[in-house]
DNA sequence: CGATTCTTTGAAAACAGTCAATCTGTGTGG
DNA sequence: CCACACAGATTGACTGTTTTCAAAGAATCG
């Protein structure tokens, strides 16, 4: 169960856990299973609680006046789901986050991640987190305000391979701020190349 | 000189720092000067320092192969510049940082921002400021991949009036990721409503 | 097999980018 | 004070990219 987390966790600190620390960890995730399509969090809720996926995948989207969605995140294994906005700050979220596969998480509240951060190893995996988080998510602006359509699948396919296997052309589209028509036309003509 | 930046650290941290905190927080950063589009950090370069706005203005934007700019954040008084990716990972930066306004900033080098992050106020508002600066660019994520160009400057309108005034509009369209034509284009049309 | 879900294709329309010319305001130096 | 340069903003005509809508073709799953 916790085994891919306290990897997680080792993988992210220089220092190790101790036997208490490790217990407290066990004592703040709580395991849930999400089958696909099923809810984290919806758009106008206040989000309580944040996961960190085992196996599966989720996604984070908002759902625009035309009843368009519109992803802006995709999480796999060994990452984490749910919204950092309305979880830090308390407010309404203007975001859905759900699974995409049938997905097994551990699930931690606001409080209980809180508390958790006085151990210092985790105060510096949080840290590694975050500051991860915003360096990709900065790569993505850039990518988002200075590629083409056809640039930015190519930049996909470099830097996440494994999502092309794993979604389908509509939600990669989404989250590339595309019509699923026009992914499959910028495929279609790299291909001929 | 410091007073902007102790400032800002009491206002985002419950607790206060003390004499000798103040003093380590005053030996990490060095006042400096720039000139408008003068460089804090260039492309290719490995990111050293990174810089506290006091007053003026500065901008992050990678060039590409055509040439042309794309701004992925403008940063004023009270804010951070420089390369997060670069200063995190130590790896050559992707992008160019410089002055748009003359700038007075307090720059401090990696080491000196780790070794002052001992202190709890310090990680306290490190923590802080990485999850600000993760929601924004959530969002902007977000307005990338779901809004026309009329309404991204309608948003910004909204989230940043003050860069109205502040920065030209082709600095505007570049943020926005449009051409400083259709920004025009788009500013006429929204008059005549 | 039938029912979804996903992908592709075509034609038309909307949107945004390009290029070039003009216009505006600002500040500098003669 | 004027002339000039310079940076910024606007406009028009054109091109190219992307979306939209509709239909049909795969693929997948119970």
């Amino acid at each position: 169960m916790y085994e891919t987390l306290l990897k997680y966790i080792k993988d992210y600190s220089a220092t190790p856990l101790s036997e208490s620390d490790i217990e407290a960890v066990k004592n703040t995730f709580a395991p849930k299973r999400f089958r696909k399509r099923q809810f984290l969090h919806q758009e106008g809720e206040v989000c309580k609680s944040i996961a960190f996926i085992v196996s599966g995948a989720m996604r984070q989207y908002s759902v625009d006046s035309k009843g368009a969605e519109h992803i802006v995140s995709l999480s796999i294994e060994n990452w984490w789901a749910g919204d950092r906005e309305s979880f830090e700050l308390q407010t309404p979220s203007k975001y859905f986050v759900d699974a995409w596969e049938d997905t097994y998480a551990l699930v931690a509240t606001r409080e209980a991640i809180f508390s958790i951060t006085a151990i210092p190893t985790i105060r510096e995996v949080r840290m590694l987190v975050n500051s991860k988080n915003a360096i990709a998510l900065l790569s993505r602006v850039n990518t988002s305000i200075s590629l083409s359509a056809e640039e930015r699948y190519a930049e996909l396919e470099k830097k996440y391979p494994e999502f092309l296997q794993r979604f389908p052309q509509h939600i990669l589209a989404s989250y590339l701020g595309m019509t699923k028509e026009t992914l499959s036309r910028v495929r279609s003509h790299a291909v001929k190349k």
